[in-house]
RNA sequence: GGGAGAUUUCCCGAGCGGCCAAUGGGGGCAGACUGUAAAUCUGUUGUCUUCGACUUCGGUGGUUCGAAUCCACCAUCUCCCA
């Protein structure tokens, strides 16, 4: 029995939108699904009875920092991430690829693997496939990344075509290092960069590969969002029909629509808990600054048509007055929201796939937003 | 009663003859954030119709080509000696 499995519920008869579900060993999702993120063994103010609240079926950690801190070793002798984290639900890390690509002047990437500096205490450190996949192992979660090179936008043809090509080379090594198949299921990453060609070329083979799921990566660094979408059209229909995919880092509630659209089954994303703690709330009509001194005699919640804790029983003025003071309780209660919407709209997403009525509600949904006024604003 | 020092733009606080509308913090205002080096970062914060002008550095008067910066007096505050 592999560790992971997908069922598909139904495909959208207009669109290349999937229901399904994802089955694992913590138990099952449902798809499309946002997953909160929690790189430090923690979505940053949320304990994991309020992540449940606000109805999280999985989240996401990191390998690249849980090796640098506290130690895999630690997080192995706690139980895994779950027992460590007190996390019952699945939970899928990342494999340290992308802070390959994010910490770009702490690095030296080889055939072989990454060395890096730790951005904690300078130190020299190395990842490699192996050595992703075994802090991987020893952390537990359910769903675990290969190690993959994540490419810059923009990025030549050449060097993409040469990233990408290691990027299959890591991921076998990463098969090959993988330990415990019974008990995490282990996705394969395509990138390829803007290069629809070499998207393909690398969806067929990892695909050849054979792994329980594939990430798609490489996407929503910097690229203009249509030519997200236009490499998404060209990526999956070349992934299998019986297994997950998932967007990785993405996103924004119109990124996370037109993913599902094109066949995207997970996300995940540091954007609601981010801006959040930074004072931006995401509303059925928009992102608004709840820092903003418009905000200060405003008694209505944050948003007015959501049903979360967090709106239910503050109000806009007293948000904003927690952000200007400095208290916490602002961080969490933004955070709080702002997560409860995107797996809200998740929900909605899913229903209106079950519906086949999934563009319309893109449309209503974008319309009320705004972005269809000023594309901007995400 | 005698002596010493202070007074700067919302606050604290630099500046000590021209390069000063005036460093730097704080606060205010606005913005960014997309597999988290992020409770972070960026911009802005005298007035006016603009890259130019105007009015500011306790008050008044003076010295000087030129003063937040020097002098005199006044006001207020702090400290020391009685």
């Amino acid at each position: 029995m592999p560790a992971i499995r997908y069922e598909l519920i139904k495909t959208c008869q207009r669109s290349g939108a999937r229901l399904g579900r994802v089955h694992t060993p913590h138990g099952t999702i449902e798809t499309p699904a946002f997953m909160p993120v929690g790189t430090q063994a923690t979505v940053k103010g949320m304990t994991p009875e309020e992540l449940k609240t606000v109805g999280a079926e999985i989240i996401l950690s990191n390998t690249y920092h849980l090796f640098l801190r506290p130690g895999h070793e630690i997080v192995q002798q706690a139980g895994g991430l779950h027992g460590f984290m007190h996390w019952d639900r699945p939970i899928l890390t990342d494999s340290g690829g992308f802070q390959v690509f994010s910490l770009t002047k702490l690095r030296k990437i080889k055939e072989e693997g990454v060395t890096f500096q730790s951005h904690i205490d300078g130190s020299k450190k190395f990842i490699s496939p192996e050595v992703s996949i075994a802090v991987q192992n020893a952390l537990g979660a359910d769903i675990i990344m290969a190690f993959d090179e994540c490419a810059p936008y923009p990025c030549d043809a050449a060097y993409a075509k040469r990233s990408m090509e290691m990027t299959t080379r890591w991921a076998k090594r990463c098969k090959e290092a993988h330990q415990r198949p019974e008990d995490q299921g282990l996705f394969g990453i395509v990138q390829g960069s803007t290069y629809k060609d070499l998207r393909i070329e690398s969806a067929k083979q990892l695909v050849d590969l054979d792994f329980p799921g594939y990430g798609i990566g490489g996407l929503s660094v910097g690229e203009p969002g249509e030519i997200m979408n236009d490499i998404l059209e060209h990526t999956t229909p070349h992934l299998p029909k019986d297994k997950p995919r998932y967007l990785m880092g993405v996103g924004s509630p119109d990124y996370l629509i037109d993913g599902a659209l094109r066949g995207v089954d997970m996300f995940d994303c540091v954007l609601p808990t981010r801006i959040g703690r930074n004072g931006t709330i995401f509303t059925a009509n928009g992102r608004i600054i709840v820092r903003d001194a418009k905000y200060a005699k405003d008694f209505r919640p944050m948003d007015e048509e959501c049903t979360c804790y967090a709106c239910q029983n503050y109000s806009r003025a007293y948000v904003r007055h927690l952000f200007k003071t400095g208290e916490l309780l602002g961080l969490r209660l933004a955070t709080w929201h702002n997560l409860h919407f995107l797996l809200n709209l998740m929900k909605q997403v899913r229903e209106a796939i079950k519906e086949d009525r999934l563009p319309e509600f893109r449309q209503y949904f974008f319309f009320k937003y705004g972005y269809l006024d000023s594309p901007i604003r995400r």
